[in-house]
DNA sequence: GCTTAGGGTTCG
C-alpha cells in the first residue's frame, strides 16, 4: 500500500471516529454501516452481487448486493423522519449503454451521514440490505427505473479501496479529505406524544411503561411477533402489536414495569380502541423500570439517537410509575418461595439440558435457593444431557427441573448452561405426573413439585436470556457464589484445603481455643413480646416493624472476615472498604517519588532527619526520613507527641507510631507547605491504629500548627479537628442467609454488629484476639465441617424495612436487639 | 409477499 493511501485511509477514519463522538452516538464498528475496505470482501462474505439491470421491484432482493462506482453524492439533508437523508448514483464499471447499470440510492439515517463523510465520488461501493422501490426521477435522469433505499440495520455498504488506481493520485490526497456536512444540520429532534393523544392513521413516536408484554415467538406469516401493552401519565393503556423480522429488532423486555421507546408506530383502531404497530423504520429501546436503575438503554441497533432529554423522559416515566403502584404483582419468586399450583417468573441459571421429546425439553436450573418442597428428579440418560450430568448432593437439591412443551422447545435450542434466563408463567405443579419418554425408573415422591412451562403464550408465557448487566443477573451471581462457596467449605475433600487455612489464621492463644470448643449461642435483648414465625410466613409480613426468627446460619459474607470492616463516614453516611495494604504502600511510594526533599519547612516547625535501621527495609542499610515537628511542642518539652515525616513508606509510619504519639505523613508542596497524602491513605498513624478521613467531607483539609492548648492530650479527634478532616469510623458489615425448614433470608448485621459479637470495630480492626472471637462464632455458627445438622439454631430479632431509593419492593432486614453468647 | 396476531393459564 503506497504512503498517500495509507495516509488518506487514516484521515478517512480519524474523521469517522471523531465525527461520532460528537454525535454522542452509540457505534460498534462490527455494525457500522459504511466500512471502509482494503479489499473487495470475498463472495462468501456477503450476498451474492446482480447486474444492476436486473434489479426490479418486484423481486425479492433481500440476500443480493450490488456494486458500482459512486458518480453522484448529493448534500445531506435533515429530515425530521430519518434524521439525515442522502441521494446518491452508482454506476457499474464497463457498463453497456443498452443497459440501466446506473442507479439512485436513496439512503437515510445515520448510513446517510457516514455515507457523506466516508464516500467519495469515484469510490467503488458494493451495497445490501436495500429496498427497492420505484424512481420518481426515471423519466428525467434516465437512470434505472428504480432506486435502491438503504436504512435500518440491515442496510451496508461497503466501500471497496482494492487498488491504487482508486484512490486520487498524491497531489490530490489532501483535497479529497472529506469534507464537513455541506449542509448547516440541525440537531435531530424526536417528538413524542402521550398515549391518550394518540390519532387513528398516524404515526407517532411513543414512550410508555409496559404492564404486559409476550416475548416475541414466530408468527405464521415471517416475522417474529411480540405484543405489549404500556400506559403513560396520561393514563391511557394502549396495546402494541409488533411484526419484526428479526428477534432483537423487538424491544427487549425483562419485567412488567421496563420502559418502552417506539419509534415510528401507527395507531391503527381495532376492535374499538386504538392499537400501535410497527411501520417502515421502526425501532425500539427499552430501559429498566426501576428507580435509580441505570439508564442505558438496551437496543440491538448501534446507532440510536438519545438524549438527556430522553433520559429525563425515562426518569419521569419511572417516578411516575412509582408513584402509581402500577407494576405492583411482581410475579418473579425464587424457588425458596415456590409454593404447589402457582404460576410465576422464575430467574435462573441454566446448569444443563437435555431433549425428552419432540414436544419437551428438560432445563435443569438453579437460583442459589432451595425449594421447600421436595422437588421432582427426572433421570435422563446422561449423554443426551448438555452441561452438567451430575451434582453433589448439595448441589443437587438446589436444582429445580423445568419441563419446557410444545412452542417453547424452540426456544431452548440457542440456551446454553450456564446462561441466566428468565422464565415467564412457570407453573409449579403438586404430585406425580407421567411424561412422555421418561424412564419408569424415576423416582416417585408423594409430594414433590415439578415446574412445567405449557404450551402456548397466554399471560406471556417464554423464555429469555438476561444479559450479563441485568442487575437481577448481578445480583443472582452474588448470591450463587454465596452458596458455591459454602457448599464447596461443605465438602469433606475441601474441607483441609489451602484455601479455607488461609481464612482462618489460627488462634493466637491456645486457651482461646478451649474456651471456644464450648461453643456460642445468640439471644435477644429485647422485650418485644413477639412470636417466633418462620422464614416464609416473616417474608410475607407488610412491611417494617421488629420480627422474631429462629433459624440456622447457612452462609455469610464475607467469608474472608477482614473484609467484613467498612470504614463509614458519620457526616455523609457513606460506607467504603478498607484499603488494600497494597493499595497503601502504592500511595505512599508515589507520594515519595514525587516530593524533591528539599522543600522549606513551615515556619511553624522544626525540621530534621530521623534515621531508621536498615532492618526495615529488605537488605536496606537504613533510611534517613524527613521529618518536622511542632516548634511549639518541642519548646513545652512534648517532643514525642507529634510527628511529621515526609518519603516515608507505611511500614516505616507504623515503626515510629511506636515511639511517637501520633504519626503524620506528609508531602512538602512548593513552597514552605506541607499536604497529606491521599486521603485514600490513613492520615495518622497511633501506636497499632490507623485513621482515615473522608476524601468527600474533608475538602480543604490543610496542614497546620496543630493547637495543643496546655495538658491537652493530642488524639485523633482533636487533630483530625484541627487540619478539617472528617474522622471515618470503623464498623462491621455482614450479610447472613439464614435458614429454616420454609426458605432462606438474607439479613444485614451492620449497625449492631459490634454488640452481636461484643466486639468493638476498632478493635476488630487491629487486635488478633477480636479478630478471633469473630472468626470461632462465626465457625460455631456454620461450622465449616458441618452438616446442616451441626448448625445451631439460632434466635434473632430482625428489623424490617424498605429502603426508600427502592420501588420493587424488596424488603431487608437486619439483625437488632440480638447478641452472641459463650455457652 | 405485504401476512403474521390482536393478552387473560394446562395434554404433559
Amino acid at each position: 500500500m503506497s504512503l498517500h493511501m495509507r495516509k488518506h485511509l487514516r484521515s478517512l477514519l480519524v474523521c469517522l471516529k471523531t465525527k461520532r463522538g460528537k454525535q454522542a452516538l452509540k457505534f460498534d464498528t462490527a455494525t457500522m454501516p459504511v466500512i471502509v475496505l482494503l479489499k473487495k470482501p470475498s463472495a462468501g462474505n456477503q450476498p451474492d452481487i446482480i447486474p444492476i439491470s436486473q434489479i426490479s421491484s418486484g423481486k425479492n432482493h433481500g440476500h443480493h448486493s450490488v456494486e458500482g462506482r459512486v458518480v453522484h453524492k448529493g448534500p445531506l439533508v435533515s429530515s425530521s423522519n430519518y434524521h439525515f437523508i442522502l441521494k446518491g448514483v452508482i454506476e457499474e464499471d464497463n457498463s453497456k449503454p443498452e443497459e440501466k447499470s446506473s442507479i439512485n440510492i436513496i439512503m437515510m439515517g445515520m448510513l446517510a451521514k457516514e455515507f457523506s463523510q466516508a464516500v467519495n465520488i469515484g469510490d467503488l461501493v458494493v451495497a445490501s440490505g436495500f429496498m427497492v422501490g420505484k424512481s420518481p426521477t426515471a423519466r428525467q435522469d434516465k437512470r434505472h427505473v428504480c432506486n435502491l433505499m438503504l436504512s435500518g440495520d440491515k442496510a451496508l455498504i461497503h466501500v471497496c479501496r482494492h487498488s491504487p488506481c482508486d484512490l486520487p493520485p498524491p497531489g490530490q490526497a489532501e483535497m479529497k479529505k472529506p469534507s464537513p456536512p455541506p449542509v448547516v444540520l440541525t440537531t435531530p429532534k424526536y417528538t413524542y406524544v402521550k398515549l391518550r393523544d394518540l390519532k387513528a392513521g398516524q404515526v407517532f413516536n411513543v414512550y410508555g411503561v409496559v404492564l404486559f408484554f409476550k416475548q416475541p415467538f414466530k408468527s405464521r406469516g415471517t416475522d417474529f411477533f411480540s405484543s405489549l401493552k404500556i400506559t403513560d401519565q396520561s393514563e391511557q393503556k394502549i396495546r402494541c402489536t409488533l411484526f419484526c423480522s428479526r428477534m432483537e429488532s423487538h424491544p427487549q423486555i425483562f419485567q412488567s414495569g421496563d420502559i418502552v421507546r417506539l419509534h415510528r408506530v401507527k395507531a391503527q383502531s381495532f376492535n374499538d380502541s386504538l392499537t400501535l404497530i410497527n411501520t417502515f423504520g421502526f425501532s425500539a429501546l427499552t430501559f429498566d423500570g426501576t428507580m435509580d436503575a441505570d439508564t442505558e438503554p438496551r437496543s440491538s441497533s448501534k446507532t440510536f439517537h438519545f438524549t438527556e432529554e430522553d433520559r429525563r423522559t425515562v426518569t419521569e416515566l419511572r417516578s411516575w410509575a412509582a408513584s402509581r403502584n402500577l407494576v405492583s404483582q411482581d410475579l418473579s419468586i425464587r424457588l425458596a418461595n415456590a409454593q404447589p399450583k402457582m404460576y410465576f417468573n422464575l430467574t435462573c441459571q441454566l446448569l444443563a439440558k437435555a431433549p425428552i421429546d419432540a414436544t419437551c425439553t428438560l432445563l435443569r436450573v438453579w437460583d442459589g435457593t432451595q425449594c421447600p418442597h421436595a422437588l421432582l428428579k427426572v433421570t435422563v440418560d446422561a449423554n443426551i444431557i448438555e452441561g452438567i450430568t451430575s451434582f453433589s448432593e448439595e448441589r443437587e437439591k438446589l436444582i429445580a427441573n423445568v419441563l419446557v412443551f410444545d412452542n417453547h422447545v424452540q426456544s431452548t435450542e440457542h440456551l446454553k448452561p450456564g446462561d441466566f434466563l428468565r422464565i415467564f408463567n412457570v407453573r409449579a405443579i403438586p404430585g406425580s405426573i407421567k411424561r412422555p419418554g421418561l424412564s419408569s425408573n424415576q423416582v416417585e415422591q408423594s409430594h414433590h413439585l415439578s415446574f412445567h412451562l405449557h404450551g402456548g403464550t397466554t399471560y406471556g408465557r417464554g423464555i429469555r436470556i438476561l444479559p450479563d448487566n441485568c442487575p437481577d443477573v448481578q445480583e443472582l451471581r452474588r448470591i450463587m457464589d454465596v452458596v458455591h462457596e459454602s457448599i464447596e467449605i461443605n465438602q469433606p475433600e475441601v474441607n483441609d484445603s489451602v484455601l479455607w487455612h488461609a481464612w482462618n489464621t489460627p488462634p493466637q492463644s491456645p486457651n482461646k481455643v478451649n474456651e471456644a470448643s464450648v461453643g456460642f449461642t445468640t439471644e435477644r435483648t429485647c422485650g418485644h413480646g413477639l412470636q417466633p414465625v418462620s422464614v416464609s410466613e416473616l417474608k410475607v409480613c407488610k412491611p417494617g416493624g421488629y420480627h422474631h426468627v429462629k433459624a440456622q446460619l447457612r452462609s455469610y459474607e464475607p467469608l474472608r472476615l477482614h473484609r467484613a470492616l467498612k470504614l463509614f463516614c458519620s457526616k455523609c453516611k457513606s460506607m467504603q472498604d478498607v484499603p488494600d495494604n497494597r493499595l497503601v504502600t502504592k500511595v505512599f511510594s508515589d507520594a515519595s517519588n514525587g516530593a524533591s526533599g528539599l522543600s522549606n519547612s513551615p515556619p511553624w516547625s522544626l525540621s530534621g532527619k530521623v534515621h531508621l535501621p536498615g532492618y526495615l527495609q529488605a537488605g536496606g542499610e537504613g533510611r534517613t526520613l524527613n521529618v518536622h515537628l511542632s516548634a511549639q511542642l518541642v519548646s513545652e518539652g512534648r517532643t514525642k507527641e507529634l510527628i511529621f515525616l515526609s518519603g516515608c513508606t507505611p511500614d516505616e509510619a507504623c515503626h515510629l507510631a511506636a515511639t511517637y504519639a501520633n504519626v503524620i505523613p506528609v508531602r512538602p508542596l512548593p513552597g514552605d507547605q506541607l499536604d497529606f497524602l491521599d486521603l485514600t491513605v490513613p492520615f495518622l498513624f497511633r501506636g497499632s491504629k490507623r485513621f482515615y478521613g473522608c476524601k468527600q467531607c474533608s475538602k480543604g483539609a490543610v496542614v497546620r500548627e496543630p493547637k495543643a492548648d496546655g495538658d491537652k492530650v493530642l488524639d485523633e479527634q482533636n487533630i483530625a479537628e484541627v487540619f478539617g478532616i472528617q474522622l471515618l469510623k470503623f464498623v462491621m458489615l455482614l450479610t447472613f442467609y439464614l435458614q429454616d425448614a420454609s426458605g432462606m433470608l438474607k439479613v444485614f448485621l451492620l449497625r449492631e454488629a459490634e454488640d452481636f459479637f461484643n466486639v468493638s470495630a476498632d478493635e476488630a480492626a487491629t487486635q488478633q484476639e477480636a479478630q478471633d472471637r469473630i472468626t470461632r462464632t462465626l465457625n460455631y455458627f456454620c461450622p465449616p465441617e458441618g452438616r446442616t445438622s451441626k448448625r445451631p439454631w439460632l434466635d434473632f430479632c430482625l428489623a424490617a424495612y424498605r429502603t426508600n431509593a427502592d420501588n420493587n419492593h424488596q424488603d431487608y432486614y437486619q439483625i437488632t436487639n440480638t447478641r452472641t453468647r459463650e455457652l
